[in-house]
DNA sequence: GTGAAAGCGCTAACAA
DNA sequence: TTGTTAGCGCTTTCAC
């Protein structure tokens, strides 16, 4: 592997001009720019990464922590986050949120060990605590849907507002009878769907608590819920699920009672996972716009470190919080807007 | 930060004794090495990686190469990968074979300015000279269900055998005119599919070529492949599928078309993808094991460029290739067991 | 057993 | 404009 310094020879210059060339940095002169190129054709030099990492004290990569990368939503989010940050010409870690940290080292330690220029967290089973640290120390954060002490960047999407088109949605095909399954309290994104719910349906004269049955954001706690809620209310005719693998948990059970959907009960869900497509019959449901989430999150980040964004955002709509004292420094916050799609499972019902 | 000076100092002894002390290497007594730890806790220190990756000419971390990462089956074996990786304390940079390579420049150049310890290749799409510049320049290999010129380790399921196993179980539960939803010819694993049901069902009086239907390995393309099936032969009582997307596709035209599954048409799939038990009715098919393909995908590429395994895997079945010359030096095909996984979309028919 | 010193390949003052 | 040189933080001979 040829280095700058067979470069600097060969092209007669010295390795600091080479280095200028390279990083467009300084004056280079056009005749010795013709020379460097030529030696850097000739050789096909290759600048080394890792000492530019070290010299640099940072290697142009992020770090990005996920709980569950089996989960189809992370997969989708992790592809955006790639791409953009491969626009900036930075590398992406992948690391599970379970299996690492608590092991090896803290994410703190391997960030600064590895001069990372920081981090985008989707984990919400990371502690808050681990969090704290990390800001402590300075190290670039973006928080992808889950919450943490204000300073830290945050995108998520308008749960409660998508909650609320959700079941506007049930009730303009004339639903009247709207259940929810709700995702654990400590997800603030299901706290919010939640909320969401009970803001449109708490007023209306059919409703009781007891038509929100919680579980988890799986296709199993979904199933679960389903079960419950049939025993306590078996006249609902449309659920409102917290995420969409929890709907399809909902879809196997109506399924398996026999009970038709979109006829006798009618169902949404919340993401727009591709799996919402794929079910028979396919699911309606609130569309996070994942692609943009990453994009953001990966903007966010390397703006703060250093690189200079290349595109805006339309549909991020950063909001001042006002609660919020770090606001002063810029809004801290970003939440996406998101779309009912209507598929199969909320066709107009004819009854 | 405090560096392996600063640990030297305070210990008082020479940074080559603390690189001795941190690395095992060399001798250093037991006083010495009191000392030395006692520093490194009172400054908090933490060898920086990218230094040492200098030093080392090597970072402890693998690129994986992926297709297309919101593909189910790839999460999984990342996932695998990953919690490999993260035992001999490696580092996992995930690519995607679309967007990056032709893009910034080749894997090889970026691997080598990166000094990474090699790479995992689960992409069929990248081209078979890229690999062979990859080998060419002794990077470190391992591809992952797709071929490629011998000596490069590969490790995939066993396909054939597999789709035998898938057809005989046809067999079993009573299907007399089985059709084959096979993915694109150039696909290694799916032609090894194909070629496996070829061997079943070639010599039965009721086989004809058309039963066999081309598409993509996805659901749309199963479902292109399926209304094309049941154009030329309306009565065909079974399908296999080279891949679970396809299945699913068919599952949804079968539906959509009324007919039953598995009465009228029983339906298997293969890979075993979690997207499989979750629709109805569930899928039978055939499991790979992933978390096997990714755990020897680790350990064979490590192997390969330094460190040393920690378990066997009693899957995996190396193969000698007689035709391989290279089988000189170990097996480089690896071939892992699949089993047929029964579900209801296959369940015995009572005619 | 331990330390001095020369790298690993590149960047960035500071001079010239 | 360009070159000299001192690092970046760690590893590794090679003496002692």
């Amino acid at each position: 592997m040829p280095t700058i310094r067979d470069v600097a020879r060969l092209a007669g210059v010295s390795v600091a001009t080479v280095s200028r060339y390279l990083n467009h940095k300084g004056y280079v002169s056009r005749e010795t720019a013709e020379k460097v190129e030529a030696a850097i054709r000739a050789l096909k030099f290759e600048p080394n990464e890792v000492a530019r990492g070290l010299a640099n004290q940072k290697l142009n990569a992020i770090a990005v922590i996920l709980p569950d990368i089996t989960n189809p939503f992370f997969p989708e989010l992790l592809k955006a986050i790639d791409e953009q940050a491969e626009r900036y010409g930075y590398n992406v870690l992948v690391w599970n949120a379970r299996s690492h940290a608590s092991k090896r080292s803290s994410y703190a330690r391997m960030i600064r060990q590895q001069y990372l220029d920081g981090a985008i967290i989707a984990a919400h089973d990371i502690a808050e605590d681990e969090i704290a640290r990390l800001q402590a120390e300075a190290i670039p954060l973006v928080l992808v849907d889950r919450p943490s002490a204000h300073g830290v960047p945050q995108i998520r999407s308008r749960n409660r507002e998508g909650a609320r088109l959700a079941v506007r949605h049930l009730m303009a095909i004339g639903a009247e009878k709207i259940a929810h399954l709700s995702g654990p309290a400590s997800i603030l994104p299901a706290a919010e769907r939640r909320q969401g719910y009970l803001d449109e349906v708490e007023a209306r004269p059919w409703f009781a608590p007891s038509l929100i049955v919680g579980g988890e954001l799986s296709i199993e706690g979904g199933m679960a819920a389903t079960e419950a809620l049939l025993a306590r209310h078996p006249d609902v005719d449309a659920i409102f699920a917290a995420n969409d693998l929890m709907a399809i948990g909902a879809l196997k059970v109506l399924h398996r009672r026999g009970i038709r959907v979109p006829e006798d009960v009618a169902l949404i869900g919340f993401d727009d996972i591709p799996l919402a497509a794929v079910v028979e019959p396919e699911l309606s449901t609130v569309r996070q716009p994942v692609d943009v989430m990453g994009r953001l999150a990966v903007d966010l980040l390397l703006r703060r470190s250093n690189a200079r964004p290349k595109k805006k955002h339309p549909a991020a709509q950063p909001i001042e919080r006002p609660d919020d004292p770090s606001s002063a420094a810029g809004p801290s916050v970003y939440e996406l807007e998101v779309t009912v799609i209507e598929r199969a499972s909320t066709l107009r019902k004819n009854r």
